[in-house]
DNA sequence: TCTATCTCTATAGAATAGATAGATATTAAT
DNA sequence: ATTAATATCTATCTATTCTATAGAGATAGA
């Protein structure tokens, strides 16, 4: 389960990638609009602010941009900022030295084996996956939606 | 990640696979060999009998067996019934028919849709491999390597 | 009946997630 | 220079979940 702070984080960088003319936007502003806690969102943009994908201006008129284009942010990059990767054991981290406390040889564990395997393929999924795509789906997914709804009418 | 509670079922589920000789195995035997508290074990098993994985024998001479042969229980069942399903946002669960708070439309939320393709890809590979693959991955594993260590002697 | 088992209910402690408060530093505009 | 609008930093608090433990109860075999 991905945590709420990931959430938020790409809803607001959702937002920034739709709502961008490339002056800053509000911390504010995204709190609201995104329905996000304020202060906790503070935390969640320096944290992506750290982590390259955005570009803060302070003072009067600051406020947050990307520090790319949404196409070359990847939701894997997102993911890994908020949450230090996707490794589902740790011994699978990639910064991460450290063996399993029960597993004597990890190169021998079945477990980490098989969760390899998954993470290669959850990695495979989100590294190939950009903000500017998941955009584009939501944008897509509702003018269906609407397209529907008038021929309904 | 994957929770303690996870690994230790996969461990268990391993060393009842690798050792089952048709009786019982005993809960303290698994706790030692395994090296898993003994009570948080006991909730652990009970959990995997209810879904159907293991099978118990209550009473003198009883204890755990697999309920199934290892081939045919997969490591998706398993971090199924010990997790809910590996769903990432709660909105994609399938017993669950929540709409996440902050969503106005599920079928419009990019997350949503990135998330759904994730976890499409999770399963596939939680689907198509089983605990004696895990075993087999984990044994063959180790063969290797002694052969290893057999050359260099 | 006695003993070895699993089973159930309750609870306690630790770790993490989620949220909030308030003081501080920086910048633009006046 | 002063002021107002911003982000930044540090600290803290609460709720929830995870991990672990205790003890009484139920069941079956000898």
């Amino acid at each position: 389960m991905i945590s709420k702070k990931t959430k938020y984080a790409l809803k607001a960088l959702g937002y920034l990638a739709e709502h961008s003319t490339g002056d800053p936007i509000l911390i504010s502003e995204l709190a609201k609009e995104e329905n996000i806690p304020r202060k906790f969102l503070e935390a969640i943009l320096v944290a992506l602010r750290k982590g390259g994908v955005l570009k803060s201006k302070i003072g009067k008129g600051g406020g947050y941009m990307l520090a790319l284009p949404a196409s070359a942010i990847t939701i894997g990059k997102v993911v890994g900022i908020l949450e230090g990767g996707f490794a589902l054991v740790e011994c699978l981290n990639d910064n991460v030295k450290v063996v399993c406390e029960e597993c004597g040889d990890p190169a021998c564990c079945g477990i980490r084996l098989v969760m390899s395997d998954v993470k290669k393929s959850i990695d495979s999924v989100l590294e190939s996956t950009t903000l500017a795509d998941m955009v584009e789906r939501s944008e897509s997914a509702r003018r269906k939606k609407s397209k529907i709804v008038d021929f309904s009418i």
